[in-house]
Order: structure tokens, then sequence, then C-alpha cells
DNA sequence: GTTCTAACA
DNA sequence: TGTTAGTA
């Protein structure tokens, strides 16, 4: 995937971010500030987002409207990793491979159902087995 | 005019 | 989360 440079690529200010993602500065700062983005940084210090993370502050926009917290988010979403592959294709013991495989597998899971789910009757319940796991 | 950090009548 | 203050 040579394409994932442009996604990468910090191209726009907040301000364009806010727009894209109908989320305010404030929430982004403080998406932020719990990692889960990382947005590049200017010489003057300015946050400049890329495709990737405006991505993945939608994926954070579904979620919270679901009703998850920033730990249940924390949960669901993969940790910002750049060489996310490289790790796993290192990992030299099978067994604990097979592991990560499975619980990974159960995080894009339980991360496309939240997304995926919108009937309202099953909103509410949802949110309520959630809050069994996230919510400590 | 925009963005940043820190803080709260 | 909103919003405001004081900067850069």
């Amino acid at each position: 995937m040579g394409d994932d440079i442009r996604r990468n690529m910090a191209l726009f200010p907040i301000g364009i971010v806010m727009k894209l993602t109908d989320l305010s500065a404030r929430q982004i700062r403080y998406y932020e500030q719990h990692n889960l983005i990382v947005p590049a940084r200017t010489s003057g210090n300015q946050r400049l987002f890329s495709f990737n993370d405006v991505e993945r502050l939608l994926e954070i926009k579904a979620l919270i409207e679901k009703g998850v917290n920033i730990a249940g988010i924390k949960q669901v979403m993969s940790p910002v990793t750049k060489e996310s592959e490289e790790a796993t294709v290192l990992t030299p013991d099978t067994e604990s491979k097979r592991r990560e495989m499975s619980e990974s597998q159960l995080r894009r899971l339980l991360k496309q159902e939240l997304i995926t789910a919108k009937r309202p009757g099953q909103v509410s319940l949802i949110q309520g087995e959630l809050s069994r796991f996230f919510n400590k």
C-alpha cells in the first residue's frame, strides 16, 4: 500500500477538520489528549491533520453518538500504531500471535457492530451492555 | 483571522 | 463540553 503516505500526509488545520467532522475544536483537542488521534504539528505548534486522522475522528464521533465514553473508545479502536503490521509479523511466538489475532478480530467485530447498529430500539440495549464492559 | 494552552462567573 | 483569556 504505497497510498498510505497520502492518507498520512498532514494537510489541514483544525478549522477545516471541524467542518469535515462536525466536531468542536475542544472535542478534537480533547480526543488528542487521550491519544485517540496524533495529528502532526507545524513549526508554529499548530495541528495538521491527515485523512487518516479525519477518518479516525469520524469513527470516534460515531461511537460517541452511540453513547460510548472515552474509555470504551480506547478499547474498541486500535491504538495509534504506524508500524502495527511489522509488530504483528515480527511476533515469533505462534500461540501469542493467535491470541492477539483473535483479540483484534473481536475488537473489529465489536467496532463494526457499534458503528453499524442503527436501529433505535437496540441502541439503548447496546449502550447498556457496553457500560458493563467500559464503565469503570 | 486562526489556532494554542489553560482554566472556570 | 462550552467558552473565555492572552498569545503566537
